[in-house]
DNA sequence: GCTATTTGTTAGACGCAGTCCAAATATCAC
DNA sequence: GTGATATTTGGACTGCGTCTAACAAATAGC
């Protein structure tokens, strides 16, 4: 109802000339009482990707640590498993009309806390999976890198939460017969579980 | 000078409680002037990031576009060699002391704008020296991914672009003993560009 | 049903980043 | 030194986000 009440001012004047105080007398509310539901502007924004972070969460919660399996792929297929809620009909709004109500920077600067705590969700997921695994060492983080030590969870977490955030640009931009966003995820992961993988058996 | 104003100040009263009146007042001069030199508070952070991000649109700009060669492989290439600027002495200030000086939600609004331009640099550059090569069909944006019709500059950019952060912070973590960056880099990205490579052949 | 407590909304004050503009000052070229 | 140009300044302003006390509505207990 807010979130509605602000999608429809986005388009009715663009995003920069609405107010959160436009946005409250839409809905029929006051001002303070939008930001009861949303810490910032921009968060109306982010309302159906925080749910789709939340259940990621919920899913690493509760897969099991598996010994000997590999995170990386683990981690792959919960983000293509998740992708499929994601049908043609349920792109976030603001993915595909951001060009019509501007505020792009505005989108951009909320989008980091969202790409951030993917990552750390991802990295976190790799590592306790990975912590399982007695062939792999301790990370020694006081030394420079060799290939062999690198800490592989946070380039792959990082890398995997990149190669998301394309792959939800490319449906966003596929238009009308864009079907749903696993295909996409699938394709974009995919290379790089194989690579992780490969890599952290050296 | 006025970075140097801001980065003192930071350290003595914490970010969210140093104004950019303070700031300009240290510098000794108007806070208007503040906003000719910097667009926003948060960009005196990213003076060096920004710099770097210049360096390497240069170097994309000068490297000849090469038919067969592989452009993620070059890329990469280009993005250790933009590292190996970044001895130990040269991380930027902010990567070390983040923790110290609070304003971690202000990093992170301001990161993605830098983050974004990064993938936009590779992705442009991945695109154009594949446009070179006459084995890759054009991109079909209209109709579901399959693996072998996914664009595949804009997941290697990203994927990129991620393991490059992921590596940035691996080195900022890393302590006095941590070297320099090119060496995060280098092991960051080897994986991606193998897999890539791999996946665009296929 | 009545009272007390808890929860939610509101109006308004405030600080501050960022925008904008006209006036003041500094710099440059001749 | 003069005139043109560039830069800085001070100040007004908007709007986001924070905070608080007052008020309203809902809930719990008797």
């Amino acid at each position: 109802m807010l979130q509605e009440a602000a999608f429809e001012l986005f388009l009715e004047q663009g995003y920069d000339r609405t107010t959160v105080d436009h946005i409250a007398t839409r809905a029929g509310v006051s001002r303070a009482t939008f930001f009861n539901y949303f810490g910032a502007k921009s968060d109306v924004f982010w309302v159906d990707v925080d749910d789709a972070l939340d259940a990621l969460a919920d899913a690493f919660g509760q897969l099991p640590a598996s010994a000997g399996s590999d995170p990386i792929a683990i981690a792959s297929n919960a983000l293509v498993s998740i992708a499929a809620e994601f049908g043609a009909a349920r792109v976030p709004w603001v993915l595909t009309q951001y060009d019509a109500i501007g505020g792009a920077g505005e989108l951009q600067a909320s989008a980091m806390s969202r790409l951030s705590r993917f990552a750390g969700l991802l990295e976190r997921f790799i590592e306790r999976q990975g912590d399982r695994s007695a062939s792999r060492p301790p990370v020694d983080r006081a030394a420079p890198p060799h290939s062999a030590s690198f800490p592989i969870p946070r380039a792959a977490a990082y890398s995997l939460a990149g190669a998301v955030v394309a792959a939800a640009r490319e449906w966003a931009d596929a238009g009308t017969g864009r079907g749903g966003l696993q295909q996409y995820v699938h394709a974009a992961v995919g290379p790089l579980a194989a690579a992780f993988a490969a890599s952290g058996s050296r």
